[in-house]
RNA sequence: GGGAGUUUAGCUCAGCUGGUUCAGAGCAUCUGCCUUACAAGCAGAGGGUCGGCGGUUCGAACCCGUCAACUCCCACCA
């Protein structure tokens, strides 16, 4: 069959693939091999693939295909998360754009609109991970709402609030007014913003006089109970327990005194105003203060809670207005009153809303929560598994933040005011009375036994609970851990080998995983953690839609291949750190294939002229693969150290290096018979050989082309994705290091030729003066035939009218019949023995130093010597040839 | 405000326990080649007082101190 000139990568990614899924490659099932099991980070389900996911998965893929190839059992099991809030936010948006409020529906007919998209755009994202050649065993697909996952999921909500882990309590929560629900302190994201003190002014109830406050919020002022001062602050002293007046809504506040209050802020003077700030609800609580709430759930003003004040009509013009139109309009009002004393600009720091951007409020509320004290207190493991490297973080210095965090928990606020999502299994009574169980029989049960009510009344919770919430018992309940405890999957697949995720998540996710796996398998739920950046663009920038700087990944799959988008992406990966993307990997990677594929072009060609059996002499062939062999074995060990700590990238440029350079730049160049001569067969198998363990070695990382060039090298009924990588063999170091020496010699040869302007064409003879005559025996076949020489001989004296070039402790002379201009040559031996010469005497001067001889190990002293040895012979063999001169 | 990290060639980064595998790789640049797999290639070359200063040591890119720049995480002094 004749050979494209080019590999085609979109027919081979969709022949290849299509094929290992054919022979269920990618399916696992327990056996009695080791189990090597990955869970994938479920994308969100209405996800598009980005560059995070191609960098996330190409690592996965590499370790699963790499476990698969050294004979463990590889399940890499994929699925998608159903992300309550932004799953749900996209079907608001989508109805809305349709003209349908999600106000207008009924939860039930809400859900139905959010299953059909779920359907119809669920499994893009999983179908894009098939273009990347991800080996993912697609049997085991699973999803955080899929039935058994929600049962699943609810089962563990009653059972750790039987526990007394969950409670239900009114708190100051973080309240999204955009998606309209409560927030774990996680999903807020800090942003700097320029905003403005204003300085009010607050007149005593009684008398003359008043007090002046700093506040960055005037809108939140209607809801002021106090002014707080600092106990000590000699401003204030006399103030203290009198009485000022709100402005505006005139209520009568105390000023009270707390040291929690710094007197160097702003005017010393605190409004203390409950419900709208954490630390003021913290000062309120302490002093017996009302929190009165002046923002409804959607952020606007109302007055709900102000009827005590007898609000005037100007108070109630301001029901409606919204938060940040609303401190624009007290602003002036109080302005207007003369009370406003002056503004400054200031730099403050507001939380938004990880999904939705919105600024969040901060906002009592009565929702659900986990004791993460309690859950910590009896789950030790959750810190000491990963301090003592039970569980191992790549890279280690995460270990700090992880425990950082634990160290200083809050309370998981569980709960959000959405419907997409596993519902709270609460039950209530018309008393706001509740029990918490799976079913509504079975918490009327619990009424009648516990209340002694025959026949309740009962509404379920209307909240669903936060995605973390599922996705925590994710390494679980994918193999029915919760569902179905004790089964036979999970317990061959469970703990998982190595989890691949990105840092970001590493508190939503990683440490809650680990959580749920301490208190529901008293195991930890992965062995090795390997976190993975940020991707970002050439400039640094992080990759986002906004400002367009991520490029289309399946666009880049179409032009580029698979394999140049793998490789392109891990080449430029530093383990643990972000990673600058750029489009020029992807050439590299497809310059790559091209030097494979016409590697393998060279190779088919020798294959229509293979000599018949051992006819031909083989011995210009015999150095050139006892070396490569202990090459790639040598290579095989590196291999085996890097991927021990995750150094994928150094892996790839390692195994590219080791096919470009060694395998076709030297091995190819050394082997390869004359002009239109026949190749040895026993050359040429041994050849396809070591061309099939590379494309092995590499597969991991580039499976389509591996894959291909292996089913064209010849015909065979085998796949490379599952061929099992040879057993390690001792390298002979001597081997290695005569190779070594070779292609110096080469090196040095040829660079002698190129500067004294000798043809490619033109032969040489070559003289050695050396003390190692039999290595050169062994290579000498090779080294005539690479540097263009006629004959070898080796000499005890200089061979005049020659170029002599100096390589380790050998001098060659090559002789050519072509007149030559010595004095370039006579510089560089002159620059070479001047350096030489500099660095003896360093060398000499460390010897003669009596303290290093003193102090530092002998082997160090006996590489010194031997420095010094070498370096005296060399100048010795330069001096030598300047003197031929 | 607290903590962590980074700083090595024009760019992206290696450099693992202080010592010839210590100053490296890839890309980019330059020079010469259409040499019988490959110009998407081959053969070569140039380029860095290892962020600054100080210290420890016989010896420092590597350890310590300090300063500087950048990055990230944590923390809502209104």
């Amino acid at each position: 069959m004749e050979l494209s000139k080019n590999f085609d990568h979109k027919a081979a990614e969709q022949k290849w693939y299509q094929h290992w899924l054919d022979k269920q490659y990618f399916h696992s099932k327990p056996d009695e091999r080791d189990p090597y099991t990955i869970v994938i980070p479920p994308p969100n389900v209405t996800g598009v693939l980005h560059m995070g996911h191609c960098l996330n998965n190409t690592i996965q893929d590499i370790l699963i295909r790499r476990a698969r190839m050294q004979g463990k059992n590889a399940c890499w099991v994929p699925g998608t998360d159903h992300a309550s809030i932004a799953t749900e936010a996209k079907v608001v948006q989508m109805l809305r754009e349709k003209g349908i409020s999600k106000s207008s529906l009924s939860r039930e007919d809400f859900l139905k609109y959010a299953w059909e998209w779920k359907e119809k755009y669920g499994g893009i994202i999983l179908q894009q991970l098939k273009k990347l050649g991800c080996s993912l065993d697609w049997d085991r697909t699973s999803f955080t709402m899929d039935d058994d996952y929600y049962k699943a999921v609810i089962k563990v909500f009653i059972d750790l609030y039987r526990k007394g882990l969950i409670y239900r309590g009114k708190r100051m929560v973080n309240w999204d007014p955009a998606s309209q629900t409560a927030l774990s302190d996680e999903e807020v994201i800090f942003k700097d913003v320029d905003s403005k003190l204003y300085f009010v002014r607050y007149p005593l109830a009684e008398g003359e006089g008043g007090i002046t406050v700093a506040t960055t919020r005037p809108e939140t002022i209607l809801g002021d109970v106090a002014i707080g001062v600092h106990p000590d602050d000699e401003r204030y002293k006399h103030l203290i327990g009198k009485e000022v007046v709100v402005p505006i809504i005139n209520r009568r506040i105390p000023v009270i005194a707390d040291e929690y209050v710094t007197p160097e802020f702003g005017t010393g003077a605190l409004k203390i105003t409950p419900a709208h700030d954490k630390n003021d609800n913290m000062l309120g609580a302490k002093h017996q203060l009302k929190a009165i709430d002046t923002l409804d759930l959607t952020g606007k003003f109302t007055t709900a809670e102000l009827m005590d004040d007898a609000p005037s009509a100007q108070v109630l013009s301001y029901n409606g207005i919204d938060r940040f139109e609303l401190r624009k309009k007290i602003v002036a009002d109080i302005a207007e009153l003369g009370q406003i004393e002056k503004t400054e600009d200031y730099k403050s720091q507001v939380g938004t809303s990880e999904r939705t951007g919105a600024v969040i409020e901060n906002k009592l509320s009565l929702q659900w929560f986990i004791d993460m004290q309690q859950f910590l207190g009896k789950n030790s493991e959750v810190l000491q598994a990963v301090m003592d490297d039970t569980i191992q973080f790549h890279p280690g210095k995460l270990k700090n933040t992880y425990s950082h965090w634990l160290g200083n928990i809050k309370d998981w606020c569980i709960s959000r005011q959405l419907w997409w999502g596993q519902r709270i299994p609460a039950w209530y009574d018309d008393n706001g009375r509740f029990v918490v169980a799976e079913t509504e029989e079975e918490a009327k049960e619990i009424f009648r036994t516990e209340f002694s009510i025959t026949d309740p009344e009962l509404d379920q919770d209307e909240d669903v609970l936060d995605t973390w919430f599922s996705s925590w018992l994710w390494p679980m309940e994918v193999f029915n851990g919760i569902s179905n405890p004790g089964n036979k999957e999970v317990e061959y697949y469970y703990p998982s080998t190595t989890l691949v995720t990105g840092q970001d998540i590493i508190f939503f996710w990683v440490a809650r995983m680990i959580m749920a796996g301490y208190e529901y398998k008293q195991e930890q739920p992965f062995k090795d953690v390997y976190f993975t950046g940020m991707v970002r663009d050439k400039q640094g920038r992080k990759m986002s839609k906004q400002l367009g700087n991520s490029p289309d990944l399946l666009e880049m799959i179409d032009r580029d291949g698979a394999d140049a988008v793998r490789f392109g992406i891990m080449i430029s990966s530093p383990a643990g750190n972000d990673l600058m993307w750029d489009e020029g990997g992807n050439e590299q990677g497809k310059f790559f294939i091209n030097k494979m594929w016409n590697a393998l072009k060279l190779v088919k060609m020798w294959e229509g002229r293979r000599g018949a059996g051992s006819d031909l002499k083989a011995d210009n062939a015999n150095f050139s693969i006892d070396w490569f062999e202990n090459r790639l074995r040598q290579v095989r060990s590196e291999l085996d150290e890097q991927f021990k700590d995750f150094r994928l990238s150094e892996s790839l440029k390692t195994i590219y290096s080791l096919i470009w350079d060694d395998f076709c730049s030297w091995y190819l160049e050394w082997v390869k018979p004359g002009f239109e001569q026949p190749i040895d067969k026993a050359v040429y198998e041994k050849t396809v050989g070591f061309f099939e363990e590379l494309l092995q070695l590499l597969h991991p990382f580039m499976p389509f082309v591996t894959e291909d060039i292996y089913h064209q090298l010849k015909e065979r009924t085998d796949d490379l994705t599952v061929k099992q990588y040879p057993a390690t063999a001792a390298v002979n170091k001597e081997m290695v290091a005569t190779g070594t020496l070779l292609k110096e010699v080469i090196s040095s040869i040829r660079d002698a030729r190129n500067k004294n302007q000798l043809k490619p064409k033109d032969t040489v003879r070559l003289h050695i003066q050396t003390e190692q005559e039999t290595i050169y025996k062994n290579i000498e076949p090779v080294l005539l035939k690479q540097v263009n020489a006629e004959s070898l001989t080796f000499t005890s004296v200089t061979v005049a009218n020659s170029i002599t070039v100096v390589v380790q402790k050998d001098k060659f002379f090559i002789e050519t019949t072509t007149v030559l201009d010595t004095s370039s040559q006579k510089d560089q031996l002159q620059k070479d023995l001047d350096y030489l010469k500099g660095f003896l005497i360093s060398v000499d001067k460390k010897l003669s130093n009596e303290r290093f001889v003193q102090n530092a190990k002998p082997e160090v002293i006996d590489i010194e010597r031997k420095k010094k040895a070498d370096a005296e012979e060399k100048i010795k063999v330069i001096e030598e040839s300047l003197a031929a001169f």
